[in-house]
DNA sequence: TTGTAGGCGTTATCAC
DNA sequence: GTGATAACGCCTACAA
């Protein structure tokens, strides 16, 4: 019969009234050290009867740990990082760890903050979508100053941090091989592509051919694109460059100009190739709206694969990600971390599944 | 120059270095209280040089606020969450309040761990989709503790706490209307419609035709349904309570076959009212399977408006409910509450918005 | 304006 | 096994 007092019995009250000294309460209470059996119940009994419920930041104070790990995200809202967000939470709550969510939004500033107000509330480790993968300087201090940190889906170059990625590259490579192998000689791309530091577009498919550019630390639409160029090197296919469309940061009405411009030229590609979830809608919707029939006008492979690829007909290839396997994995990684784990960084990279549909076939000419 | 010591930098060895005593740098770091410009100089200096940085949980243990917020949500990898939980994060951030996450899977047993473990956190303030309307005794206590909570999505019956929800009843009723008045008068309606105490499906219709339910702490899919009945009963039109599928606790499969069944009768419905957003994917997954064409073999409205509703063809008539607007609203309840402000519960409820598109027209007569 | 002293609710370290 | 007592890092008196 817990009363209900205002949240304000402490294991001193709980002490008094059990008849024993604030340590033994806490024993009990706390779980370690011993004591008698009798003490035990009678301590027990007393906490229900005041309705004492722990003040675990007492405790973190003492213990230096709030088993509690902070999460940069970079937008909740998105799928990619709300199924993230689900497994890291699963695998948290099971350890009994506490989730503290924070959005970046993608911009370094929000970022900065977000990890100084997690820092200051003591959390044990950090997860984190890194939105600048050269800097980081924060990321730098805080692993320095010896707070665990796992990235997701991309990596800071030099920052002495475990990560776990998606194979980004053979996923975008082998997607691209199977519409080359379909018979497809022209494949559009439409893809976010922001945040390219080495130079331009013109550069970066220069650099890959050279095999000048490091694929490890590129944003992921960008080792997609490195996936793309690949597929066509491998198979002897120049590449037209002004069918890869920039789409700038996740913006939507960007992407969706992009592909309507690539949709309707006389030269049009045969296929389309998309490098992430926003974009595979907008490049839906340019779709239907220009009334192109799948896969006979157009061959489709999406990277993300979101529900409705499923039930349109025909149904839309797609790259499945693993992402709830992706929050678990981190997770997991950072609870080993934070339970003293200290061999090297490490860097998983999952692996894609391709979710074959009817949105690809061979191409039809487009004059008659 | 901030140094990258091992996270141990205090305010004493601020004040240390800076040549004050502790109280003056609390003050200076903490921003309270009085002091004079060059010691502030001095403080300031010493915390960069050392890497200061403060420590929250000895502050809010002291003064008693965590500047954090608990959210029970359902599961946020669902498009529901994902979005509210932003609106939350959003207008938490601003405020510089913290987000402490979890998911209930809509399980009792696992909502009441998750709000001991955030009270345990010593929560400011808790948002909660709670998934026991009538019950709930884990919520009582823990407002009769002083800690205020605002609910979403529904409410329990008999909570002295503010609310945000939807005007479920009325959404439903509106679209119902929209097809009767397009010329239906077998509708269909898929819907989860678990967690229903006061007797079946046969008593709850007749309930609402008696006038005998109360409506405002049903859980959404009922109060739909709620409003489902209205129409028919408003328009004079007899329910065939046999249109009605219970697909069970978000349960895809159950779900699908709840709408084949429907969709496969010989006297099939002329019209298809989806409850929530996974009973609408499902739903149009049957119809494609089917090879119903829209708006000519089924007219079809949703509740939840979920991206492919836009550029499918025809389009989805669908109910959107303002679902970053319900967190934001939440949060900002909530952190009203934590300022202090002690006025009567409030429940703000949001209304819908109703997205015509091309999935609805007269009916056609099946048999020719 | 500044410093000293006490305490927030726990856990840790000792003697007993 | 148990109970004083000192931390943990900060804030809040209060006195100077």
């Amino acid at each position: 019969m817990a009363e209900k007092r205002s949240d304000k019995t402490t294991i001193t009250d709980v002490a008094r009234h059990a008849g024993v000294s604030t340590a033994t309460a806490g024993r009990v209470l706390g779980g370690y050290g011993y004591t008698s059996a009798e003490n035990k119940e009678k301590v027990r009994l007393a906490a229900q009867a005041l309705g004492y419920r722990a003040n675990q930041l007492a405790r973190s104070l003492i213990t230096g740990k709030t088993r509690t790990i902070g999460v940069v995200a970079g937008d909740i809202q998105s799928p990619f990082y709300a199924s993230v967000l689900r497994g890291i939470a699963d695998v948290a709550r099971a350890q009994g760890f506490g989730v503290l969510l924070t959005n970046s939004d993608e911009r370094l500033e929000r970022e900065i903050e977000a990890v100084q107000l997690l820092l200051e509330k003591q959390i044990d480790g950090l997860i984190v979508a890194p939105c600048d993968t050269s800097g980081a300087r924060h990321l730098h201090d805080a692993a320095a100053s010896g707070c665990p940190i796992v990235q997701i889906d991309r990596r800071v170059a030099g920052l002495a941090a475990d990560s776990v990625t998606l194979d980004n590259r053979h996923a975008a490579r082998d997607s691209i091989g199977r519409l080359i192998a379909a018979g497809h000689r022209r494949i559009g791309m439409i893809a976010e592509l922001e945040r390219f530091e080495f130079g331009d577009m013109e550069a970066f498919v220069d650099g890959v051919v050279a095999g000048s550019i490091d694929p490890e630390t590129l944003f992921p639409s960008w080792q997609r694109l490195f996936g793309y160029i690949e597929a066509h090197i491998v198979h002897g296919i120049s590449i037209d460059r002004s069918l890869i469309g920039r789409a700038g940061t996740y913006s939507g009405s960007a992407a969706r100009a992009a592909t309507m411009k690539l949709l309707q030229r006389a030269d049009r590609p045969t296929a389309l190739f998309t490098a992430d979830g926003l974009m595979s809608a907008v490049a839906m919707d340019a779709i239907t709206s220009l009334d192109l029939s799948l896969p006979d006008a157009l061959s489709l492979i999406c990277f993300d694969d979101l529900d409705w690829m499923r039930f349109l007909k025909p149904g839309i290839t797609a790259i499945a990600q693993p992402l709830t396997e992706m929050g678990e994995a981190a997770a997991r990684l950072i609870l080993s971390r934070i339970g003293g784990e200290g061999s090297a960084e490490q860097h998983h990279v999952l692996t894609h599944t391709l979710a074959l549909r009817g949105s690809v076939s061979a191409p039809q000419a487009i004059d008659a």
